[in-house]
DNA sequence: TTCCAGGCAATAC
DNA sequence: GTATTGCATGGA
């Protein structure tokens, strides 16, 4: 028996502790759902218990442009940035890229960074259109400039539906909160340790780290336990 | 005013 | 390999 049987059971019963307090988050928000689609089925844009969502080539490529504008940021900003680009009818790949470079990044600009956004989003634009529908694999994604780990996982996960885990500054904080991490792990060691312990299971994994974001703004700026 | 937010790439050691 | 720095806005 391995020595972490006993961790297994502290990711499952962190777990149930954040789902009994926050229930179900309904993770990736989706800034288009209240306003046109589905009408009073959601408050900004979350969709609990819907893991059906995204349905559409819009609403996945959507998901996929918030991960890279929310890049240390926090996601008010990002939200206005994805209201503009919506307004612009800017939310799919082809339209993205015809805008020009001052539209762009004046729709962009709360989001911050935005000249280096405005790149990562017109590269991973063109990949996208390039994809026709197929799902990337992570390495795929983690050679184009601009996508890390943390947003290749965000995208796989809550964009294209494949139970891979998702590692933040949120988890991070949250997991040597617990005493479970050190804090010094790297990104790779946290992700394995996450899906080492738990069933690879799409809804788990988009609920658990959807749960961690929540209780971590929770506990901001409150001291440590 | 200062500090920091759901990163990433480039550069320095 | 690990540490530091630039990128930029906006809210607390």
């Amino acid at each position: 028996m391995r020595s972490n049987s006993s961790k297994s059971g502290t990711f499952h019963g962190l777990y149930a502790e954040l789902f009994a307090l926050y229930g179900p988050r309904g993770w990736w928000p989706l800034i288009g759902l209240a306003e046109e689609s589905r009408p009073g089925c959601c408050i900004r844009g979350y969709h609990p218990l819907d893991y059906e969502l995204p349905a559409t080539p819009a609403q996945v490529f959507e998901i996929c442009a918030g991960a890279i504008l929310t890049q240390s940021v926090n996601w008010t900003s990002v939200e206005k940035a994805l209201r503009s680009l919506h307004a612009l009818n800017a939310l799919q790949p082809a339209r993205l890229l015809a805008l020009g470079d001052d539209v762009l990044t004046a729709a962009i600009r709360p989001a911050g960074y935005f000249n280096q956004k405005a790149k990562k989003l017109r590269l991973f634009s063109a990949f996208f259109a390039g994809l026709d529908g197929r799902i990337p694999d992570r390495q795929e994604l983690l050679t184009l400039w601009g996508i890390g780990p943390e947003t290749a996982d965000s995208m796989l996960l809550y964009a294209f539906k494949v139970p891979t885990f998702v590692v933040d500054a949120y988890t991070r904080r949250v997991l040597t909160r617990r005493g479970l991490i050190r804090g010094s792990e790297s990104y790779d060691d946290i992700k394995r340790l996450f899906e080492e312990n738990l069933p690879r299971d799409l809804a788990l994994f988009q609920e658990y780290h959807a749960l961690i974001v929540e209780h971590a703004r929770e506990l901001r700026g409150k001291p440590g336990e």
